[in-house]
Parts: structure tokens; sequence; C-alpha cells
DNA sequence: ATAAATGCAAAACTTTTGCACCCGA
DNA sequence: TCGGGTGCAAAAGTTTTGCATTTAT
């Protein structure tokens, strides 16, 4: 039950419901959930059915492009950026910002290949602690900021 | 349901079920689920339940006895040293190794903070790839490598 | 034509929770 | 004593899957 390695599909077909989920991903940098991206979708296609959400996401994971994290939670968030960069969460609003003021250091890649002698392809990296707004109000109850953290 | 910010407990009592939880996840390097911890733990004390083993890894979570790990899958993996330290998952095998050859940089956490004004608290890293039996094997059995992103 | 993709619903899995009872400090 | 902890079972939340049907190539 470890998920492994995924391997490309030979072709993907080019679907209605495949391209809007990837343009709704696309089209947002707030790194939504799964159901985040079904309710989208339903404006364009409402019979369109959560299996699909879930079968398309894998497939554009696999081939690139998309990429799926899976930091800190239960549940799955996706990124329409395929290209490797860095993220920030917000431990207080639970929001995930994309960080590409630290560029992607492929000489730690290279590092830990050395150091291990093992085949090592990448890394990712996440950041932590309280963003902008939420710093702001530091040491208030932290319940309230309810209307930003749900981005499902 | 993002995971928020968890605050520890006034203090924590030292129960027969918590001794053991801990005692068998600091006697593993392997990062086990928590149904290995329970198949485990259910050894030593048969009556325990599942909802003790997750009440407590997450006590013991909070209080930075242990760590949660939450990379590349939909369930957690424990890590019963709370030292900060890198890690490296292999793709094929689906092992969580310690990467302690690439010491925890906290440069990066300052210059994270720097560059975005935020409050950066610390970082996650993994690195991933073949571990050196998977490596060897390559390409026997029809699992591929390269699909999932790759520092260029 | 035919293999991939979809919709629907059920199932699988991981994790959380309500509640009555128990136990450690 | 008494509030935290436990066991049990049910529920919640996310993701996967079987199958008949549709659709892209």
């Amino acid at each position: 039950m470890v998920e492994q390695e995924k391997k490309p599909r030979g072709f993907i077909r080019s679907t209605r419901q495949r391209r809007v989920i990837l343009e709704v991903l696309r089209g947002t940098n707030s790194h939504p959930t799964a159901d985040w991206i079904y309710q989208k979708v339903r404006d364009r296609l409402p019979n369109i059915s959560l299996g699909t959400i879930y079968r398309n996401l894998k497939t554009l994971a696999e081939n690139g492009e998309v990429q799926e994290l899976n930091f800190g939670s239960t549940f799955s968030r996706f990124d329409g950026n395929p290209e490797p960069h860095y993220h920030f969460y917000c431990q207080r609003c639970g929001r995930l910002f994309d960080l590409f003021e630290i560029p992607v250091d492929h000489d730690l890649t290279a590092r830990a290949g050395n150091a291990t002698g093992w085949k090592v392809l990448g890394h990712r990296l996440e950041f932590y602690g309280l963003c902008g707004e939420c710093a702001k109000t530091e040491g208030q109850d932290g319940t309230e900021t309810g209307s930003l953290q749900n981005d499902k």
C-alpha cells in the first residue's frame, strides 16, 4: 500500500474533461484539492464525476503536466505549474504558496547522490511558518482566519 | 479541514500505552505507518485500539517526541527521531530512509524568511530516486524511472 | 473499430470522534 | 478525586475501483 513509482501511459487522449481540468488548474495558484477542482469544473461540465477528476489528476501528474503535493495533510493538493519549485505552507491559515524566490538547488540533489551512492533523482522542499497576513495577527485566536483556510 | 498549527498540551500523562508506542517507534528506523505500529504494539498490549494509537501519535508529535511525515502518500509515516533531519524516498520499493549525510541547513530557512518577509520557522526536505538495492535491478520489471518530476 | 475515458455507485483506506468507563498523578 | 486516557464502534473524509456505456482517434 505504499505508493510506488508511476509509469507514464503510452498515449493519452485529449478529452473535454481532461482539457477543462487542466485549464482550471492552470488558472489558479491556490494549490487546490481534488474536490475544489471538482466544484470548479462542474460549473462548465455539470455531469463530470469525482472519479474522473481523480483519474485525470493522476494521469496528468504521471505525464508531468501538473504536480501532486502531499505536504502535511491527509489529502493531496495540486499545482498546475509542472516546473520544479519550492513551497511555503502557512500553518495558521493553511494556505500553500509558491516560493519562487529561492531557486531550485540542483546541486543539492547531486550532493545527496554523492553522499549515499544511490540514484537520487530530485528533491522536494517545503518551508513552513506564518504568512504575512497571519504573522500580523499572531497571538490572536487563530481560528478566525477560517475564511481563508478552506481552499477546498 | 486543512491541518492547522498545534499547541502542546499542558501536561501529558505517562500511560502504559503511550510508553509502549514510543518504545516501538524509537526501536525502528523504518518510518512506519500508524497501522504497522498498531500491529507491533498489540504484541505487547493485545487490547489496545487503533484510536489510541492515533491519539497518542498525535500527542507525541505535538510534544516533539516523534515526527509525523506526510511525503508522497495519502497516509502518514512516523519517525521516532525527533531531531530535524532529511529523508530519502525510494520510488521503487517505497522505503523511506534517514539521510543524515546532508546536514540540516538552517540558513535556508533564514533565506526564505528574508526573501518573503514572512515568519519562516523551518523547512522539510525529502530526496527521491532509487535506493542502492533498487538501482541494481533497474529496468528488470517494467518499472521505469523518470515518471516523477525530476530535477533537470 | 477499438481501446481509452467517463459516469455512477460502491468500496477501500486512513483518520477522527462520541461516549461510557478506567486510571494515573 | 478528577481530568486526562482508553476501548469500542461508528462516522468522516479522501481516493480508488468495477462495470456498463460513451467517445476520441
